[in-house]
DNA sequence: ACCTGAACACCGTTCAAGT
DNA sequence: ACCTGAACACCGTTCAAGT
């Protein structure tokens, strides 16, 4: 049952965690004979994604790695993608949501959000390419979103305006997320520090005269910024920053909501 | 020179677009007995991108569409993700720069810009999952990367406030044009009009117990939405009403700046 | 200068067979 | 119930050889 072929056939309900394609046996529970079970085939995953990139993770390595031939994980999951799909949504359960609900209204707790997300995609950076190819309806993957939706829900918009506003936020987060873990992953990856990588590369520009035109406009930004701090000094004020305007961009959308919903009462009263 | 294995030591450097890597044979100019060229390469690469998506483009099932044999490929590019890298870069050339300048104001250069970028990243829906990967460094994305920058510059942010702005702006744009494209790609795929995917997919969380507890917060948002017009009309307000929060948000900011530098100014007069 | 055949070292997945 | 060996139909890339 629920073969990837079948799987091919119905991408709307194309989810590990929807009961059309969900296998009964093996779902969860003790580990058989060679100590085998789906949470550490997750956990394995995760650490080797995180080690060595998506493109590096097969199912002959993982079952390597879990002393096992690569059939055996095919008793767990269905095809490769289920791990990961299993793996995306583990993920995000690292988000406290505990934090989240500690916070004092709504404008804090969608930083505290976007900050646990954002660390989130930068301690994992293969999660970003691959979570828009799912349709990321596990658990945790949920539970964070409903938080989202009421952080985003008590700034006092009007509803119908709060998944606009929740995609401006955490889209933002997002793509934030995966640059700042795709930088960190390849400065790792050269063996250099943010800092030296960074000076590195805005060297590796200047030197190409194709880029004289255009990055011209660019280069007293690129100066400007590593004389207020190292590079991750940068990724946080920048990332503050941007959440200073988006919120205060919704404080003004608020605003106009409600002079708006005023009018409208006083041409009907 | 410049083979797959050396382009993996230097990682800052890696790109077609840098002089370490770039070859200097085949570079553009007449096709040969084959009538092959780079030009024609990524052109049928990125038809077949948006045909077949990501996972399906093989140097296999590419050269027998040009008639060739996978190694011909090999006389024009080093590797595989030179192919993807150089398509990635054709695509930025879609976004109509011309209309962006005929724009007036820097409120709409961004939403012309933002528009554009949103539309190109639909076509294309699997530049998102590989934008991130490379450097962007081609001529026409750094092309429309200096747009950006001085759409937002001309806001009357200070310099050092432009790039996180700028982060935010189109970081949203990027992470909603993804969403967008891959909803509209599984819908066709389904083989289903936008709107029936929709109420599918909806229907289909529903049915599942594990979603009663959070997705019922959200429903009457879900609800709502159909009831104001065609998935596409959704997609559009949204992306609109987005806009708005962060100009707004800008706008905000822009005076917040003026203020401060304003009383530090009377601080030292 | 441009293109190919054969080969290498990999993939994900299936299926029948083992314990 | 859980795990494996062998096999299928693929990959990207290299290298020596063709024209």
């Amino acid at each position: 049952m629920a073969k990837a072929a079948d799987r091919a056939k119905n991408p709307a309900r194309s989810s590990v965690w929807l009961e059309t394609n969900k296998r009964s046996r093996a779902a969860r529970g003790g580990s058989g004979p060679a100590g085998l079970d789906r949470d550490r085939i997750v956990v394995t995953s995760i650490r080797m994604l995180d080690e060595e990139g998506l493109a590096k993770l097969s199912m002959r390595r993982l079952a390597t790695e879990l002393n096992v031939t690569a059939m055996s994980l095919y008793w767990y999951v269905d095809t490769k993608d289920d791990i990961i799909e299993y793996a995306l949504d583990s993920c995000y359960g690292e988000v406290d949501l505990a934090a989240v609900l500690a916070a004092d209204g709504w404008r804090e707790r969608v930083r505290v959000l976007a900050l646990e997300y954002r660390r989130m995609l930068v301690r994992h950076p293969w999660m970003s390419a691959v979570a828009g190819q799912y349709l990321n309806v596990g658990p945790h993957a949920i539970a964070v979103g409903g938080e989202i939706h009421k952080a985003i829900r008590d700034s006092g918009l009007p509803v119908s305006r709060t998944p606009s506003a929740t995609s401006a936020v955490f889209q933002f987060v997002y793509g934030y997320g995966t640059i700042e873990g795709q930088f960190s992953r390849v400065a790792q990856q050269a063996g250099m520090s943010q800092d030296d990588f960074y000076t590195d590369s805005i060297a590796a520009f200047r030197e190409e005269d194709q880029f004289t035109g255009t990055l011209e406009e660019m280069s007293e930004v690129l100066d400007e910024r590593l004389s207020h701090g190292s590079v991750d000094e940068i990724w946080d004020r920048d990332f503050d920053y941007a959440l200073d305007v988006l919120i205060a961009g919704i404080e003004v959308m608020v605003e106009r909501g409600r002079a708006e919903a005023a009018a409208e009462r006083g041409a009907q009263g």
